[in-house]
DNA sequence: GTGAAAGCGCTAACAC
DNA sequence: GTGTTAGCGCTTTCAC
């Protein structure tokens, strides 16, 4: 790598002139910035991020800690996060916690080190499930800046980005209601996090606000993914009245439309099915899935905007929760 | 941050005892070493990133870049990838180069002026088309070790990780023909890229290896992911004896199970189909799709195992392309 | 208009 | 057994 003191040498010059003349300083005669700056052209002069790094204790590095890289919703976060990132001249440095408490801790204290200027983050399954936030207190109490999105918790200090997740689920159990649907199911394999019990309340809400409906509240929580095909299965099975269904995770909308076709339920004449995100597996249901769209590209750019706003400004700002809006995107399986 | 500094204040001592003692040299005193890394633990001290990769020439951190975080075998790859490096105590630092050549070889750049010690990553679907490679051989000439998977191109003098996608093909291929398959079509949406050509090539030879099959290979290339179901269902609507399917990227080969179910096609009695990955759609199709695995996380491992021990040795290795093998996982579209 | 020197946090060769 | 010093590559204050 050549280094200023490389460019000094060659010309004659302190390395001080140097690095003001790549600066651009008015101390320096026009003519030794041109001679500086052909030479460092001429010999791919890159300035060390490093010792720049070193020297301003900013790295201009964002990190995140991304739960599970495999889930569709994520990988798009990561995308928003990245190009944005991009866009305003930072890099990202990634972890994935892989939903484990430990992981996301290690991780945490690995790029706390001077590695990074600041964290996107959202909460581990399992972090989530113990109700921990030790480590996060950790990390704010060392004053970096923080944005935590889609999976947040109310007790950490820190900025957040999510989505409405009551009122995505309130309007898309209106929608179905709307369609005159009597017997409406909600399923989730999210139970555990912060957005599950969040739209699950948004459904019931939705149910209870609807005069008219009869049926109670009807939640069927999935294990995994593996089994979540055969219990939903045998819920059809065993109740051959239900006509709307709300799946809301990345899966059970599309398991439920499956399914339905099995049994060759009409879909969306006798049963209506809404989901939640998925996008990846639209090109291959027919019909198409209509979903609640969670905006994630969205989420993760805003998340970085949020992050290098707190960044550039020495001060401390006020933290604030910031909703990105949904949509609730009709498709082929409600009417 | 609390510094080597702050610490030798506080013990009366000075800086590079502190430094010696926290790495237990042999020169301090036991009493020392003890009253020194007490403080630092109390303190909780950590070694600034940026000073000792200024120091060291080191960063310990990965360049990854990858070309669609929202293919899901790349999202795989990134899984692995992260994981071994967090193993062998590295970071990464991921870059989307979006399938554009401008964007890979802006992140190459990007990268290349201290904040890694060596790269991953596979070529943008852009750089495969117009043929580039003159901005990895810059980076080589700077002696950053670079290994490049999936997606590469033989004229570059770096170490690589691929699957032998010719024999993957030729062996999916040749399964089919064992079941008796007399007319056996190909679907791509990858043939601009190396990968897809290898995997076409080893179809062919397949055909032409099997005694007793008489028809001419057949390859349609599908356009685009919205575009391809129609297309898929138009071939099945002209052609009525085809038997036989393999799709070589992620998607076609669940997308032809869906046209043929919608058309009352028995699969397997009356069409094989064997898909590539695309292991995130399996639970939703019914039967399961039969798939050439790529091994994708292996892969990334792999890739990771093979820059951490460049980065070891100061010496240069020689450079070698190394296999992973790959499996045909059949389940319920086969025979 | 240019250069010398200090310092970001750390390590290591070399005193003492 | 401990301290001094120089230096990794860069910026910036202060001299000249």
């Amino acid at each position: 790598m050549v280094t200023l003191k490389q460019l000094a040498e060659q010309l004659n010059v302190s390395v001080s002139t140097v690095s003001k003349a790549l600066n651009g300083s008015y101390e320096i005669s026009d003519e030794t910035i041109k001679r500086v700056k052909e030479l460092a052209d001429m010999m791919n002069y890159r300035p060390n991020k490093m010792a720049l790094s070193l020297k301003h204790s900013k790295t201009f590095t964002i990190g995140v800690i991304v739960p599970d890289i495999l889930n569709h919703f994520f990988a798009k976060v990561l995308y928003g996060i990245e190009q944005e990132a991009t866009e305003l001249g930072y890099n990202i440095i990634t972890c994935l916690s892989n939903e484990s408490f430990d992981k996301e801790v290690n991780s945490l204290e690995f790029l706390a080190n001077g590695s990074v200027d600041g964290f996107i983050l959202a909460m581990a399954e399992e972090t989530q499930v113990l109700e921990k936030s030790e480590h996060f207190d950790t990390i704010l109490n060392q004053k970096f800046p923080m944005v935590m999105f889609d999976r947040v918790n109310d007790s950490i200090a820190c900025d957040k980005v999510i989505i409405d997740d009551f009122n995505a689920a309130y309007n898309a159990t209106t929608h179905l209601l709307k369609e005159g649907r009597r017997k409406i199911v909600l399923l989730t394999g999210i139970d555990e996090l912060s957005v599950g019990k969040l739209r699950v309340k948004g459904y019931e809400k939705a149910l209870k606000d609807f005069s008219g409906y009869t049926a109670e509240p009807f939640v069927l929580k999935v294990n995994t993914i593996e089994t979540a095909n055969t219990e939903i299965g045998a819920l059809f099975d065993e109740e051959d009245d239900i006509d709307g269904i709300l799946g809301i995770d990345n899966s059970t909308g599309v398991m439920a439309l499956i399914n339905a076709q099995k049994r060759n339920i009409n879909v969306p004449k006798d049963m209506s099915i809404i989901g939640f995100s998925a996008s990846n597996v639209l090109p291959f249901t027919d019909p198409k899935l209509s979903t609640v769209s969670q905006n994630a590209i969205k989420m993760g750019k805003k998340a970085v905007n949020i992050l290098v706003e707190k960044l550039k400004v020495e001060e401390e700002a006020p933290i604030k929760t910031h909703m990105v809006e949904t949509k609730l995107i009709l498709r082929g399986t409600t009417l």
